[in-house]
DNA sequence: CGCTGGCTTGAGGGGCATCAAAGACCGTGG
DNA sequence: CCACGGTCTTTGATGCCCCTCAAGCCAGCG
């Protein structure tokens, strides 16, 4: 372990984020180029059409990654969690505005440094390989939800993948609870709802005693199954 | 030239495929597992959920790779053209149901083959993973229209995008014209939106003359900037 | 206690889907 | 050459889902 470098010790994603790729002694690579960087919620990260000139791993917080029309409506195309990677390697410009949706801890590398650490760690480029191909296969799922599912199936199909992902319990077809990490407007950025629509879906899914909804941004889904049959297909 | 493995010689995408990043003499390591087959239109190439076998570069023709709902509603979220790449490396099945739209000529690598020239060819995973990145900025683009524009935008950029993409003609400023490769059913699927949608909305730009449409699938751009602005945000 | 920002709820209208039918296009065969 | 069936496209009529506009509600906070 004497090999693992200081910064890194202690790492809550040290098994998460692409670091997972390498070595304890391979690391300090990484190590050595990054810094530490707290952003307050609401702040921007990187604006679309910037220089890009970091990419970072995601160690706590929530990001959204948005565009957006030129009069103003937003489109959140992906959120990220802790172990996330955030950034475009061999790409000159930011394509997406990064924003945090809480305060979140980055583990910042200067894109220059990033890529020739890329360059000589194989096994850390295949890594990223992957993670691409999964958010390619995510944002085409996502793609299926927007152009062609009902604001209901939006909804439900939203509440099963945050409940998936932020399980605290998971007493099988019994009920589980968790914390929405957005808010309601962003939920609408998400699914490509307005804020009304998606207030009213939440309370015809609370009406129907399929969910309960104990103040603020709290979750509790009741009915598992019928929460996946209003979320359909897959 | 004598190196250039013989079935690359004439081959037409030698330099738009992943093959450009590697050198003449590099690229026996593919071409030693390749295999190329011709694919009917309307036939399917690999279907969703199917144990992933191959990968391939799509020399001539489209396809399309989609999604769809248990209940059978259809969402395009890709179509290839010649020098695109097909396959989900690394990935034990496959996510998509990819389709000739046109008969489709491909060259095609066994998937753990492919995977091994990959290891021992950092540039073509580069290049991988470069077109990666560029599909998922593509992909995150389309959520923002299919998120939220309205019918009008989604075909008016669709159009735009198609007559880049197939130009033949530049006048700049001028008229553009070209065939959309594909039917109105589809760039329905594309666009998340029905044919007759998708029809009215085309009949509306050529009552406007901001397109012709000669017939079949030939569309001519006739005010490219009345386009653009129909189009509106990017 | 008033103010602010987010959430909920209601009323009404519009955009797009749905249903339906009539062209256009095309290859086939008489 | 033209009738013929199939597929794709266009056009029309109708309705519904979701957006828009507008209040009211709730919690947090100075």
């Amino acid at each position: 372990m004497a090999d693992l470098p200081d910064r890194c010790v202690s790492c809550a994603i040290r098994d998460e984020a692409l670091c997972a790729s390498l070595h304890d002694r391979e690391l300090s690579a990484l190590s050595d180029i990054a810094r530490r960087r707290i952003v307050p919620k609401g702040q921007v990260v990187a604006w679309a059409g910037d220089r890009s000139t970091m990419c970072a791993n995601l160690v706590s917080g929530v990001l959204k990654l948005a565009t957006s029309t030129s009069d103003g409506r937003e489109q959140i195309v992906g959120l990220l969690f802790a172990g996330d990677f955030i950034g475009n390697p061999f790409s000159e410009d930011v394509s997406l505005t990064a924003t945090a949706l809480s305060d979140a801890d980055l583990c910042i590398y200067p894109r220059t440094g990033f890529e020739r650490v890329l360059e000589s760690h194989p096994k850390l480029e295949r890594m990223l390989l992957r993670r691409t191909m999964e958010s390619l296969d995510e944002a085409r799922a996502r793609m299926l939800t927007l152009g062609r599912k009902s604001a209901a199936e939006k909804v439900a199909g939203f509440l099963l993948d945050m409940g998936q992902k932020i399980a605290e319990q998971c007493a099988p077809g019994g009920s589980r609870s968790f914390d929405i990490p957005i808010s309601r407007g962003q939920m609408a950025d998400v699914l490509g709802l307005t804020i009304e629509t998606v207030s009213r879906q939440m309370t015809a899914l609370k009406t129907a005693g399929i969910i309960a909804l104990p103040g603020g941004r709290g979750v509790t889904i009741l009915d598992l199954d019928a929460l996946e049959a209003r979320a359909e297909s897959e």
